[in-house]
DNA sequence: CCCGCCATGTAAGGGGTTACATGATTCA
DNA sequence: TGAATCATGTAACCCCTTACATGGCGGG
């Protein structure tokens, strides 16, 4: 049910569209959720028939205009009480340590290009979580604490992968 | 696929039962792919059907024997292609970065004791980390290398964990 | 003998991924 | 006006999770 819940803290920061809150997804909210349009739009479909959210009425309805979603007092209710819910962490599952593992039955052939192109893939991952820190939470203490302690989380996360797969690299053949 | 040819690498190091590869799930090849038994014994069977192992045949089957399965040939040939291909990095989903943005919402009341949790369970898991990797890797580089990697990104990802819920830790209240 | 554990499974449901469909807008 | 893109979806499939079922075996 964490889907449901990313997207109802994503329309607390801000009412949006579907297709905005996939954008989001990609961006800040990504950090430790994925998902994709087409799930958001099912989502979406559930929390409003649930009664958690609901569109948002336009205005001056413009032709074109896309539908815009906000969260209703009991989608705020039901978000504050899955914070307080206790829940393990997931199991990591990750094919490239697989693959690492299964080389050591099968050979390392092509693995060593592998993982440098994880390794670019971090370290872009890096600099634009880097960016993100830098403009949104200058030194100053400006900024929502909460935001910027996962966002650290992200940026470290990337860390660690950059220094394992230099690990890797290093050993592998090839390499 | 990958849970395939995890299951195929893990009879490749040694044929085993269904519940001997749900153990082993849950400590080595685990570090990076978990799997319950249910999915295990399903897989087991697609892997039969499709040539990929087949049952050992036992020389004196002794009541009450469990079922073991080694690797054909075929199985370990898909291993080593599946080994050769390329597949970008999962994206991350952890509930509780999730629960840290939406405190940013709806508050932070019981989350500092979900974070203390978390960080138990993750200090608990280097620590076996890490005795394996004393009994299995000594200094002398006796063991798999390969192998060895592998077991350092558990390390380094339970070390990962600990130092960003550690922050965590600090910046929440009542912490 | 009975209880609990071992070992192998089945069933149902949730969630995620990939491919495709459809209408509207924008731009060359 | 035709192509590309935006925006919102549908459908099918696969994988994972949870709960339950069944039979054998082992110890109190």
């Amino acid at each position: 049910m964490s889907l449901q819940h990313a997207i109802l803290t994503a329309l607390l920061e801000k009412p949006s569209s579907g297709l905005e809150l996939a954008r989001r997804f990609d961006r800040s909210i990504g950090y430790f959720w994925s998902a994709t349009h087409q799930q958001i739009y099912r989502e979406l479909g559930k929390l409003e028939s649930a009664g958690l959210i609901r569109e948002l009425p336009v205005s001056q309805p413009a032709r074109g205009q896309r539908k815009a979603y906000e969260v209703l007092p009991a989608g705020r209710d039901e978000l504050a009480a899955w914070v307080r819910r206790s829940e393990d962490p997931r199991p990591l599952r990750d094919p490239l340590g697989l693959r690492l593992r299964a080389a050591a039955m099968v050979g390392t052939e092509g693995l060593a290009a592998e993982v440098q192109r994880h390794l670019a893939l971090h370290r872009k991952q890096l600099a634009e979580f880097e960016a993100i820190e830098a403009r949104d939470f200058p030194a100053d203490g400006s900024g929502d604490a909460l935001q910027h302690l996962v966002l650290r989380g992200g940026i470290e996360m990337e860390t660690f992968w950059i220094k394992w797969l230099t690990e890797a690299a290093e050993r592998l053949p090839e390499g």
